[in-house]
DNA sequence: TCAACAATTATGTCGGACAATGTTTGTACG
DNA sequence: CGTACAAACATTGTCCGACATAATTGTTGA
């Protein structure tokens, strides 16, 4: 199973904890963060783990560390999926716009997989596709072959960067995407879509499996946005 | 100006002898990486100084480490921009790719801008472009400037994951975009469309807008395209 | 055969030390 | 007074060694 591991407890703290200066002292895009070592001594831990929780953030480009210089912010975190102290409502907004970032994503993943798939590839969609089937009419749990179905959608473009992109995507939202809904299997009605949707790719016809790909992905967004609202209402 | 340091020397020397590794080996998802003093010892580095480098690898998504059991590979890497040894022809393959992916991104972006803006967000959009216009007729460097335009609107968007994504996605390949093209100043033949696109969205016609913007993409890969052929040539 | 326990392996964290480099301060000279 | 150079300082980069913690593997015993 994909794990998904949202780096340690100690170096989440480190996170937490810079989250919290940065919007106590409100700092911004170029202002300099509090050096490792103060850090580190705020917060008893060691140098080397701040070190690495810092290292996250410049691999996602949050912040340029400089050797002599310092460690400044690089990005606007604001609405960043990083916020811990979040409530459900921001939560949910923060799933809006993921989806809202993915939809242009996975759509035009559709129309160049319907385009480009060579004759392995349209023949595995179509498998998953039977067997997603096979499993959501048995009423059992679909999320991983639903998974797969997408990944091979990704895959069957010829460009690794879409996966990659949405994958990235899933993975800085996995607390947002299961925490909150857990077992509700968000995006229930919108199964029986990909059946259609596998046709018109193996078909190559590429503007109609957009065309459903973005009828599924709205009825994703309907579910989240109705969980949201019942969840403001309690 | 901006940096963007892509990671210390030290440390990119680890992820050079790791893709080696990995191609050698033929290591695919979910196969175990060397361990971290193996590898430390191997290329006669720090262990701190590898764990970091790898760090960065988990922290994009690449790699998922599992205290006891060992660091795995978690996605595909081939065509990922990490690849050192790549010639000419494989980096601009891998901007064919970013843009393919940056451009649903960037249509979708100026639609939602174009829809959501408020006024002082058109208001400075419209200054932008003036501006961009300006420095173009001129014929000095716009690039800079042509960067803020194209920030503001993916800023009007309201979600700050358009303005990252697309962030990221040009720091990721920042040497594929400067290196090889330099002063080329790529898409300049696209400069132009900028105006009505500009008032496309400060007019609310979101269709215009991503129309106009899906053109200046299409100069943008075309002039890529071109120099990626005059360079085979040689 | 299988379950419980022990040994091994590998990452996680700590602490300290020095190197490399950018920033700031202080001082001397014009 | 102000500029220019030099020293001190601050901060990240790297290294080492050690122990903690968790997963895997091997072994033993019922």
């Amino acid at each position: 199973m994909d794990q998904i591991a949202p780096a340690s407890q100690k170096q989440r703290q480190v996170m937490d904890a810079l989250l919290q200066i940065i919007d106590a002292e409100k700092l911004g895009v170029g202002d300099r963060l509090p050096a490792e070592v103060d850090l580190a001594r705020r917060l008893g831990l060691g140098r080397g783990t701040v070190r690495e929780a810092i290292k996250s953030w410049e691999a996602m480009g949050i912040v340029t560390r400089n050797k002599g210089a310092g460690t400044v912010l690089a990005t606007d975190i604001s609405g960043h999926a990083l916020q811990l102290p979040l409530s459900v409502t921001l939560e949910a907004q923060s799933l809006a716009r993921t989806l809202a970032v993915r939809r242009p994503l996975e759509i035009e993943a559709v129309r160049i997989a319907a385009r480009e798939a060579d004759e392995r590839q349209r023949h595995e969609i179509r498998g998953l596709m039977l067997e997603l089937m096979a499993v959501y009419e048995a009423g059992e749990d679909w999320r991983a072959i639903d998974h797969r179905f997408h990944a091979a959608i990704h895959a069957a473009t010829g460009n690794p960067l879409f996966g990659q992109l949405i994958g990235q995507l899933q993975r800085a939202f996995h607390d947002i995407y299961e925490a909150p809904f857990g077992q509700a299997q968000l995006g229930h009605a919108s199964i029986p879509l990909h059946r259609p949707l596998a046709e018109a790719i193996v078909a190559g016809e590429a503007e109609a499996a957009a065309g459903l790909m973005a009828q599924i992905l709205d009825e994703v967004t309907a579910a989240a946005a109705a969980v949201t609202a019942r969840e403001e209402q309690a």
